[in-house]
DNA sequence: TGACAAATATCGTTATAACGACTATTATGT
DNA sequence: ACATAATAGTCGTTATAACGATATTTGTCA
């Protein structure tokens, strides 16, 4: 990591700030949690991304979504969901289909292929995380969460 | 977001765990912040992994690092060190050089030219964070440290 | 109405990440 | 000393992300 405390010789690099710290903990946290996660879905053949909006998918129900409300509720920003979307289809776990009311929306629905492929990871899924977060009291979990959306509250 | 709580006829997706919740909020988080980096790093051409490489770099000094060293200090794991190494070689930030008492392995040093990039990122990237975190009190930052930590302890 | 702006999705291209296989070098054990 | 394993880094390939530019359709307003 950069940013040491010790002394050397000519210009020292900038002590790290608590903010940076901060920065740095939520990062490299972030990352270890979502390894966790890539492994429980390998076996499916899908990305946290990919996975993340099938959920949305199921969530949004026989209606659909347009591209853009799954970019809006995506964890992670990826401005790019038409080729997202394409792999979805390929593989058959989603369908598009050219709104007749606003011809420039594609709204995309979970088949259910896309349906049954989930629910074989929901309780894998959710196993992980308690693997992960369960050494964790509920109280603290509840405060993480009040602080992680303090922390980006500013935006 | 997937998971929702309302009902709807047929099987419904099961309910969102509070662990999710945090995985949740921690990737989404981590992604905000890091959005802001990127936006700070762009006028000189550095993704955040890179400049998480030339700070390490950095850190070590002039003895340098193996690039085992450097993916081990890394904010977010990246087995292929050699390619990142190879693009800060060719924009001349770093260089390699093979060890006499070990040739297996490569030491990478950070250049002059890469001292003097850092240098000119100290203070955008301190001031960045400052905006992104100064809302939130050193209290709650140390609790959010701490909290972070625990979370990723389990590993 | 017609010109222009805004919204929505797609695609071309380049850069980077991910996954393995591979080479070179050193350590180990008999 | 030699075969074998372990270590360190490199590279080939494929998949995905990032950045713009480009249709297409709809809304706005003079």
């Amino acid at each position: 990591m950069p940013g040491q405390t010790r002394k050397r010789k000519g210009r020292e690099p900038p002590l790290r700030t608590l903010e940076e710290e901060v920065f740095l903990q939520l990062q490299r946290t972030a990352d270890v949690l979502l390894q966790r996660l890539e492994g429980a879905l390998k076996t499916a053949g899908l990305s946290p991304t990919q996975y993340n909006v099938l959920r949305i998918l199921r969530g949004a129900g026989a209606q659909g979504l347009a591209c853009q409300r799954i970019a809006e509720r995506m964890v992670t920003r990826d401005p790019d969901v038409t080729r997202l979307v394409d792999r979805l289809e390929v593989r058959g776990w989603v369908t598009r289909i050219r709104e007749k009311r606003d011809r420039r929306v594609i709204t995309v629905c979970i088949t259910r292929a896309g349906s049954d492929l989930l629910r074989t990871l929901d309780k894998p899924v959710v196993r992980m995380h308690g693997r992960q977060l369960g050494h964790v009291s509920e109280r603290k979990l509840r405060s993480l969460i009040k602080l992680l959306e303090q922390a980006r509250g500013s935006q």
